[in-house]
DNA sequence: GAGCTTGGGTGCGATATCGCACAGAAGTTG
DNA sequence: CAACTTCTGTGCGATATCGCACCCAAGCTC
């Protein structure tokens, strides 16, 4: 393997949205952390005290009920943030977040959070706009553990990770994907090997290699697809780099703005 | 049965907690509407062109799967407010809106709630800490319909309705119910035999008495309490017309802000 | 009050998932 | 390489829910 180069905070596209004045006051206090595969970022209760902004991990937050059982409700990578409360206005949310992929994230601590939401800038849009998304996201896995089958919401979960990922790997067992969809580690078997018979994906110990992408969205049931849409609706994907100067105007539909 | 007083925007709780100054400004320019029982609020892919604050009906937003079939994803009374994608920064939302129990809601327009957000003021922080609170509520259904019997979220359901109404009288039959929930009418049917053999509640024809509140909490999930307690920190019961100028100090637990 | 519509109750076979028990295969550790 | 742990595969009975068919009762309409 070759070193890894660091990542730079472009790679999350909320921080690559910026325009280069806000990224010029905001980038000097931003912190890189790494995210080992499944640490703890955050535990239901606790105080928040950074944003995290994820380059190239993907975490998982996760209800955990009171007789254990866990249910994922939400899975943020690149595309979005850590710690919505911290904007929104509570202390803290009635979930876990783990580290589902292993990686790195820029944070940025509470008090410029707070600096820069007073501004009323373009930071506060963008964060919002990603809030609409991540509430799409939340509520669609709500349908989907009503009506759709575990062989459905595996592939839903599998294509949720691999868009978040610049690689078709996934590290992660089956008793792993089990508490994230809240369903038995045998039920993922019997999901995981019909793939694989079809010849979709491949796996080994904890190691998932998808093939065949296309197949995985067409098993998929819609919800995967309606937060998709609904994201790139909010959050047209953003060429690294390209700068988007205000973000009301983000070329969505063409309409009033608030 | 009395004439009916025209209810007062105060009954929305959000309104009510605004300071004297806002309300002052914002008032004028409230609009009253009718909600009639299973009208149509707001339709999937539609645009908003107001922010609703009910003052005594309850609206139920669901989502309507391609095979026709539908999940409720939320319910909002007079402790919130729909429409949150006109602040947040979308155009509307993938989900339907439809009034559960007749009533009324106040109605800002567009433009006034772009204008309020740009003052950057009371309104918008508590509307902020409102959408943190829907966002525990869409999480929590979807722990729910992952783990819990329709038994359960029958009793969550009911007290969910329960909270927002100033009586004990629910308006709606088995088959909204078993659509709300996204089961079938008779899971709903066995699931209120037995509430009703056990005196919790009786109902007849669409009209469904709650007789003993403190059995249905006990025999409900946790996903209620977790959201009743959730919002209460976010959004703590104001009695009506007490005036609270800071949100960012409303008394939660005693911690920095942002 | 005859007929219709709506809301609710019941039965039954099919199905998905669960809980549990156990086995084998792949790594890891000594 | 022996022992152990982890990950995956399989079998089986129990259970919850579904889909469907049908019935009855309450209320509405003419």
């Amino acid at each position: 393997m070759s070193t890894k180069p660091k990542p730079h905070p472009q790679q999350n596209h909320l921080l690559a949205a910026l325009a280069p004045d806000v990224q010029a006051r905001l980038f000097p206090h931003l912190e890189l952390v790494p995210l080992p595969l499944r640490s703890l970022m955050y535990e239901s209760g606790r105080t928040m005290r950074h944003v995290y902004f994820p380059t190239d991990a993907i975490v998982s937050l996760q209800y955990i009920m009171e007789n254990g059982a866990s249910t994922a409700i939400l899975v943020v990578g690149n595309e979005g943030l850590l710690g919505i409360s911290l904007f929104m206005g509570g202390q803290g949310t009635p979930s876990r977040s783990i580290v589902q992929s292993a990686g790195h994230a820029y944070r940025l601590p509470r008090p410029m959070v707070k600096e820069e939401f007073n501004r009323h800038g373009q930071l506060l849009l963008l964060m919002l706009r990603y809030t609409q998304a991540l509430i799409t996201q939340v509520a669609q896995t709500a349908v989907c553990n009503r009506h759709h089958s575990i062989d459905q919401q595996l592939c839903r979960w599998l294509l949720l990770s691999m868009d978040r990922l610049s690689h078709n790997q996934l590290t992660m067992t089956q008793e792993f994907i089990g508490n994230m969809l809240g369903v038995r580690r045998e039920g993922v078997t019997q999901a995981a090997l019909k793939l694989q018979q079809q010849g979709v994906i491949s796996y080994s110990r904890g190691l998932i290699k998808v093939l065949d992408r296309d197949k995985l969205e067409t098993l998929s049931c819609e919800c995967y697809g309606v937060v998709k849409k609904e994201t790139e609706l909010l959050l047209p994907y953003l060429p690294q780099r390209q700068v988007i100067t205000n973000v009301a105007a983000i070329p969505v539909v063409k309409l009033p703005t608030v």
